[in-house]
DNA sequence: AACACGGGGCC
DNA sequence: GGCCCAGTGTT
């Protein structure tokens, strides 16, 4: 515990967000909020939480459900793994656990998709449980408040600083200070601009003492964008039905559905070929580029009228008016929303 | 240790 | 256009 920690605390009483996973001891729910919180804003996140809370009110509902309900649910919110984990996790609370939510941070770690952070997190907040959160807010608060220039993601930072959160964690009252901790990083200690005028520890802090507070935290590496080239096709026959497929194995969004795609090395003005069927006749609907954290997609949504819909493997038929059922990335969402193909 | 994994908001 | 977000799992 650091001098003048009172000053978070007295900073955190005053400004603190009234969020609703804050005023519940459920571990269930706080697991949940921790989940979905996972490289997500509040204000993205808020919303999920509580479809979700509503949809599945305890760990068995949750573990009862089709995984496909779970994605549909989390649709739109990125990184499905999480999903696919969360659901994972419940079935494992009911059958390791005996439908009790662990109680300590060793038996949470244990959980899939719960890492070091969010078992931090989960066994302070609901159990009190002497455990520092290291978030990406803690570390670029400690970074600055001591000035240290490692960097936090590498193996030594995560060490490093992992220490030091734990080092100064008041241990009579863990939850309130980790939620501290984090909520002095989100709403001043932020990453551009921070709002040192109307920091409670500007006192203390060695990088303000220097203005140096925008060299922390120090990162390295920069991530490589892959470019790629995608061609959608909307098989559309007489009845109306397209076709879709469920997206297997790993890469970006497994689990969720989109159509047929030929991936080109470079762009194309035409589509002949599906999977050895010479096409004729295809348009192009619609053109976008689809931006996502390490990759750039050049996307072309091309249109097939066929008397029948071919018998491919691995793709199914469904009326066209029944896409919107089945958990979607947002690029699909995004031409099932503006291609006039898809308008009753 | 390095990398993959979404989507949205801010500057 | 780059950076960041209540990180985790895989290789």
């Amino acid at each position: 515990m650091i001098d003048k920690q009172y000053l978070i605390f007295d900073w955190y009483s005053e400004n603190k967000r009234n969020l609703p996973w804050r005023s519940v001891k459920d571990p269930y729910y706080i697991w949940l909020s921790e989940i979905i919180l996972q490289q997500t804003k509040v204000d993205q996140g808020l919303p999920y939480y509580l479809k979700f809370i509503k949809c599945y009110p305890n760990v068995k509902s949750l573990a009862a459900a089709d995984l496909e309900s779970v994605l549909k649910l989390w649709q739109g919110l990125g990184y499905y793994s999480r999903a696919r984990n969360l659901h994972s996790a419940a079935k494992q609370v009911m059958t390791d656990f005996g439908g009790v939510f662990p109680d300590n941070y060793d038996s949470l770690l244990s959980l899939k998709g719960v890492g070091e952070y969010t078992a931090a997190a989960v066994s302070s907040f609901a159990y009190g449980e002497a455990k520092a959160v290291v978030d990406g807010n803690v570390f670029r608060v400690l970074s600055r408040l001591f000035k240290i220039a490692t960097p936090i993601n590498s193996t030594k930072g995560k060490k490093e600083f992992t220490i030091l959160a734990n080092e100064i964690l008041d241990k009579s009252q863990p939850g309130e200070h980790n939620q501290a901790m984090m909520e002095l990083g989100a709403l001043v200690c932020k990453p551009k601009s921070p709002q040192c005028e109307i920091c409670p520890v500007q006192g203390i802090c060695l990088a303000f003492a220097d203005k140096t507070q925008l060299d922390y935290p120090v990162k390295e590496k920069k991530l490589k964008v892959k470019v790629r080239h995608l061609n959608y096709l909307l098989f559309l026959d007489q009845n109306n039905n397209i076709l879709i497929r469920k997206r297997e194995g790993q890469g970006i969004w497994e689990g969720l559905y989109d159509f047929p795609c030929v991936e080109t090395s470079e762009s194309v003005d035409e589509v002949k070929e599906f999977e050895g069927v010479t096409l004729k006749n295809v348009f192009l609907d619609l053109e976008v580029k689809h931006i996502l954290t390490h990759q750039k997609l050049m996307v072309k949504f091309w249109v097939h009228h066929k008397k029948d819909t071919p018998k491919t493997n691995g793709y199914m038929a469904i009326p066209i008016g029944d896409i919107s059922n089945f958990p979607l990335p947002q690029l699909i969402v995004r031409y099932v929303n503006e291609s006039s193909f898809f308008k009753r």
